[in-house]
DNA sequence: ATGGTTGCCAAGCAA
């Protein structure tokens, strides 16, 4: 049985409730983590998940707002919710686990959109999201041969020029910016991280794991985008088998505008 | 060039 791990901005956990039950029938990954909760941890719906068989729970979310949870098959010990540029935001979660004989790290990420004007001088909502993934250099993905790190999540940000439908015609939008792109290429390769999805998937196809909910028809016109991750330490990054980003759950009934991705790998 | 949708929670704000 090889290992499965699951990422979904769900926005809005409690009324998209019923898809995420689908998705944990369906797919059955190990762990799954969950952005955009939009829920106080009090009011996290716990029993649901225990009774779908994940018993392990952790949460770090919020009123209204942002908020991030782990939701596990397996053991799983809480290790940080930690906290960036100085902003009480619930936006990382990290949780440590035990799979073919690594202690595995995993980070659950939802990085700020940034609002609309990409300009840090008169947006702040950019500048915060430029300084998060600053910060995020901070976070090594090596920790040694024993152990392992992973980290996903929404990420906010399109890095190459086929995680997007136009290269061209998004280099002013924020999430493709080239400020946006070349920090965060920075900060993957100072940590030392692996893009798993571009592993697999050749640099020249395009892939996409959002499409607006503005779009008369998302599909037809498929403008979309990648901004969910999956990434590892380098000495697990071959053990990975494939990758899944679940397009069709974009169609289920009232969508995230976010699709799961899903990574298999073979650890135990 | 503009406006297009959604969720939270009850008016805008954030995405």
């Amino acid at each position: 049985m090889p290992l499965t791990i699951a990422t979904w901005n769900i926005n809005s956990v409690r009324l998209r409730l019923p898809l995420v039950q689908r998705l944990l029938a369906e797919i059955r990954p190990d762990i799954l983590c969950l952005q955009e909760t939009k829920c106080p941890d009090a009011l996290f719906p716990v029993e649901a998940f225990v009774e779908a068989g994940y018993g392990h729970v952790a949460v770090h979310g919020q009123k209204g707002y942002h908020g991030v949870a782990t939701l596990s098959r397996r053991p799983l010990e809480i290790v940080e919710r930690r906290m960036f540029c100085d902003i009480d935001d619930c936006r990382h979660l990290s949780t440590r686990f035990v799979a073919g004989g690594h202690a595995i790290l995993l980070h659950n990420f939802y990085v700020p959109a940034g609002g609309d004007e990409p300009d840090p001088k008169v947006n702040r909502k950019f500048r915060h999201k430029l300084d998060f993934v600053a910060e995020m250099r901070g976070i090594p993905a090596a920790h040694g041969d024993a152990s392992a790190s992973i980290l996903v999540g929404d990420l906010n940000i399109a890095p190459y020029e086929h995680d997007v439908w136009s290269h061209k015609q998004l280099l002013k939008v924020v999430s493709h910016t080239p400020v946006e792109t070349e920090g965060f290429e920075a900060m993957r390769t100072a940590g030392g991280w692996v893009d798993l999805i571009r592993q697999i998937i050749p640099m020249e196809e395009k892939v996409y794991t959002w499409w607006s909910y503005r779009a008369a028809d998302w599909r037809l016109s498929d403008r979309g985008r990648r901004l969910d991750h999956v990434w590892s330490s380098p000495n697990i990054a071959p053990r990975l088998s494939g990758i899944e980003i679940l397009r069709d759950a974009r169609g289920w009934d009232r969508p995230s505008d976010h699709v799961p991705v899903i990574a298999r790998f073979d650890l135990d």
